[in-house]
DNA sequence: GTGCTTGCAAATCGTTTGCAATAGC
DNA sequence: GCTATTGCAAACGATTTGCAAGCAC
């Protein structure tokens, strides 16, 4: 995607695009790793050299808010954040920490109503061992 | 539920049934607030005098670990545990902060497999403005 | 008495806050 | 110029860790 195309994104969330913003909306577009924000200001660090932890957490607090972005809480340690906000599960694996993503839910019908209460977010959350983790263990047994 | 069933309960686990974990489990089965450590820690404290934080998580992480509770990370701030294990949404209101129990999801078969991974736990979360809090919003509007 | 359990106190670390410097309209 | 944004440094707070004392079999 094109640094317009991220100006454009932001704007129509009446975000102004400022560099930071904009280097970190595109880091989360092309790294599919939810990443937390010691991972974007490390990963963003030596390209804005006066970047600040600060205005990472600023800028994903805002993205989340405006529906830019989604934010998972899958990881009690730490806060993750996803570009892609479709309703998919995320798998975490309790080994190596990596987070997946799982294919979409298109039928949320599947899923118990929230009653009398005003749904704004849902999150479904998979822990486990993952493929990679598991065949090493097993390279071990 | 009384004592000796607790104890037992415990112990089909191969945990020992301390006094303190007794308590905490007593606790949970009867509180469905979905408590944290320290809502639990103020809880007790009166009535286990030596009481300490340190126990109450240790005791929360064991029972987590052994499948006797379910830790919640519903919440950014904080984890939350419930005895309640099926599987079931939980609603936490992003006004109030409370955390409702939603209908146990019992066809697991409508959410998307896991894949390759080995799976071990499953979470959904739903945030949103909960009832009393929409109710006593519309009051002042 | 040996190993599990408890609990104090200190450390850790992700996140938040206060505030001053800076930049964009 | 005024407001939004950035970023440093300090504060915060939930959780973890090290270790010594206590308890159970």
């Amino acid at each position: 995607m094109t640094v317009e195309n991220l100006k454009k994104r932001l704007l129509s969330h009446d975000i102004r695009p400022s560099k930071p913003r904009v280097a970190i909306l595109k880091y989360l577009i092309e790294h599919r790793t939810h990443p937390n924000v010691d991972s974007i200001y490390q990963a963003l660090a030596p390209e804005i050299s006066s970047l600040s932890k600060t205005t990472v957490y600023n800028t994903v607090d805002l993205f989340s808010e405006r529906g830019v972005i989604q934010r998972l809480t899958i990881d009690d340690k730490t806060t993750n954040y996803d570009a892609d906000t479709s309703v998919h599960p995320h798998f975490l694996c309790q080994v190596c920490g990596a987070i997946y993503d799982m294919p979409e839910v298109t039928d949320l019908s599947a899923l118990p109503d929230a009653g009398p209460h005003e749904l704004h977010d849902i999150q479904i959350y998979y822990r486990g061992i993952c493929a990679k983790c598991k065949d090493s263990k097993k390279a071990y047994s």
